[in-house]
DNA sequence: CGCCGTCTGTACGGCGCCGTACGCCCGGGG
DNA sequence: CCCCGGGCGTACGGCGCCGTACAGACGGCG
């Protein structure tokens, strides 16, 4: 799988993407799989190519509602852009897939040297603070449905494709609901055709639909994305 | 007022703070002003000495729910760290004072200059994402009580003192809930004798009995903040 | 001193989600 | 083939907050 199946790499310099390879190496990753625990040192960051990743807020400790979503537009490790050694946030794999991992050393060494790593770099750590605020208005705000809709289209735009594997339990936990909350909505959005799901492969049936559904976050998001990245 | 009465400030080297005084100049700021609106070009990044700002995400444009806040012990604007012209939220005066203000030019020439400004610039930043993440989990998981006792003591910490303005009415604006709702969680600290309140006039008489009222998060930024910046 | 706007308190039905419990359904492995 | 466990559906009382309305209390100003 090409690098540049990034898209902040893709955004890099010739030559400075040309460095890439020679620092970094694909990793698969599994579903599930914890990449980051707050406050523990980061030891390396990702550049999803296929994979995505959600990013997790906690409460004394334990990861209790998704504030950020990462995939192949996006990378995971932007703290080590501040020269901060550790994560703010749990991070863990939502779509198993591959991703460019490069060690967090070799990362800030080559910032050093490379202006345009860090300007998408920085631009990405914007689009990111951006994604934590609407995250914290969406929540308190928006209905289960809603925010729902909105968490699948984000999932089939990093997935790259309408279906991807998911359990009610799970989407409970990142949307900090009850599982039964998911229940209800997603079997709402079944029966009107938007969504088939079934033992946990969810597949996106009417994406437009989908995306009237979902609550005016989805689009806010992507608006700070294309203005920075775009 | 001495600038350094900004911590970010005073924790600069000797030689980079030395050169501030001559870009910058002290602004009042009002109760109530806006500073910043999304998307907006921003034309000043501030130091507050004695000021305090709270940072509003919106939805669909409107200012919706606090989550962060500004004071002395940080600085509004650190996107332009990021070389992003445009604020990513809302940031209105909340407590009336001075503050530093320097242009976002000058300023970002400096930044080309003042490694411990970069330094401790990105560190805050990185504060400011886990205050971000912090929120969400907060509005979304606990009660109008502990988010109202947080609120006044991350407000007297900023403020400096015991006793500040503020009406039920903001306060319940900030918090994200309805006026009545902040009406019955003040009350409910008033009657424990931890604060007193008065037309708009707010005081803390009972410190430490507020901090066991408020939820885990008010000690939560406090750590992140002290390891970064301590 | 009396008026008026601002600030605060109380009331009430309603809604969305919570916590919990229980049962069914489906698919894979013994 | 049957069992078992993971995934999904439904039910029910309860809670915290919502939206709205209205009234009292206080203070500044004419």
């Amino acid at each position: 799988m090409a690098t540049s199946e990034n898209h902040l790499i893709s955004l890099l310099s010739l030559r400075d993407r040309a460095r890439l390879p020679g620092m970094s190496d694909s990793v698969e990753l599994k579903l599930g799989a914890v990449l980051s625990e707050p406050g523990q040192e980061t030891r390396y960051v990702y550049f999803p190519l296929d994979a995505f990743i959600s990013l997790v807020t906690g409460i004394e400790g334990k990861p209790v509602l998704e504030v950020g979503m990462v995939g192949r537009e996006g990378m995971l490790g932007v703290h080590v852009l501040l020269g901060v050694p550790a994560a703010p946030v749990h991070a863990l794999v939502q779509g198993a897939g591959v991703a460019l991992r490069i060690g967090a050393a070799p990362f800030r060494r080559e910032l050093a040297h490379s202006k345009s790593l860090r300007d998408v770099g920085h631009r990405y750590l914007y689009v990111l603070m951006a994604q934590l605020a609407t995250s914290a208005g969406c929540t308190r705000f928006h209905n289960v449905g809603p925010r729902l809709a909105r968490w699948l289209l984000m999932s089939s735009d990093r997935a790259r494709s309408d279906t991807f594997r998911i359990t009610q339990e799970f989407l409970a936990y990142m949307l900090g609901v009850r599982r039964v909350g998911v229940t209800t909505a997603a079997s709402q959005l079944q029966r009107r055709g938007l969504i088939h799901y079934h033992r946990g492969e969810i597949t996106v049936r009417n994406r437009s639909g989908l995306e009237a559904s979902a609550c005016s976050c989805y689009v806010a998001d992507g608006e700070v994305y294309r203005q920075q990245l775009g």
